[in-house]
DNA sequence: CCGAAATAATACGGAACCGAAACGATCCGG
DNA sequence: CCGGATCGTTTCGGTTCCGTATTATTTCGG
């Protein structure tokens, strides 16, 4: 049945880099971190700035506190940063950080090393 | 720089992916659903029965009760079910449900959908 | 200028989860 | 048969997050 191949390697290559950011804990990234969370880290760190508050809830389609919160939360472990834009001083840019990148950049790379799994 | 292609994408794979996941939010799956849980639905689906609570705890570098936790949760989203085990009374024996394999097979499907952005 | 609009942040009550420890139920070896 | 070991659950105090509603600040059109 080659016809189901392809979504179980893929559902393999999710669960084994799920597992790997689950036991990693400790480090940077993850610590459970939730599906929003990596949703909004990795919005940030792929597409073109700048983001804010109100576009980052928009692209989510969630509510803005939600994104307040865990710009809190990933700013606290220092995974982005805040800053007040100059131009319309009613806007926050979301920046990215050393930190942040390192862990995004740790992502592609876990998933890159899993996905040798796949075929081609 | 070829070099850098590779994790990019797979990061592109997984941003898309992972973005769709947090908007379908009042389907089955997600409603930001943490990466814990998410290990733990894969597990459950895609190895081999049968699963224990401590079986999962083990693998997943997590205590008993974040098991115990999170199959209460997905267990009232019908993801999950658990049963007593008969040969021996004090393990709990997690099985699949028809909503549960739907949504993983859901989510495959997403990936790979996804993952034809990925060359080759 | 000044009031309406827009932005992000905060307040609030409720729910979920955490780690550590304690608890009941069950098994099993001697 | 019984005492230790094993298993899953529960309890505890504390933290985080949710959605809704509200607030403070800033912009901008008339």
């Amino acid at each position: 049945m080659p016809v189901e191949l392809r979504p179980l390697e893929a559902l393999t290559l999710w669960h084994r880099v799920t597992l790997d950011l689950v036991r990693e804990d400790g480090q940077d990234l993850s610590h459970d971190l939730s599906a929003r969370q990596l949703a909004i880290l990795l919005t940030i760190y792929l597409e073109p700035p700048p983001h804010t508050v109100r576009g980052l809830a928009g692209k989510l389609g969630v509510t803005k506190p939600v994104i307040t919160r865990a710009l809190d939360t990933m700013g606290r472990l220092d995974l982005v940063a805040r800053r007040r834009d100059d131009a319309d001083r009613r806007n926050v840019v979301i920046q990215r950080t050393v930190k942040g990148a390192l862990a995004v950049e740790r992502l592609g790379d876990l998933i890159v090393a899993h996905g040798r799994v796949l075929p081609r």
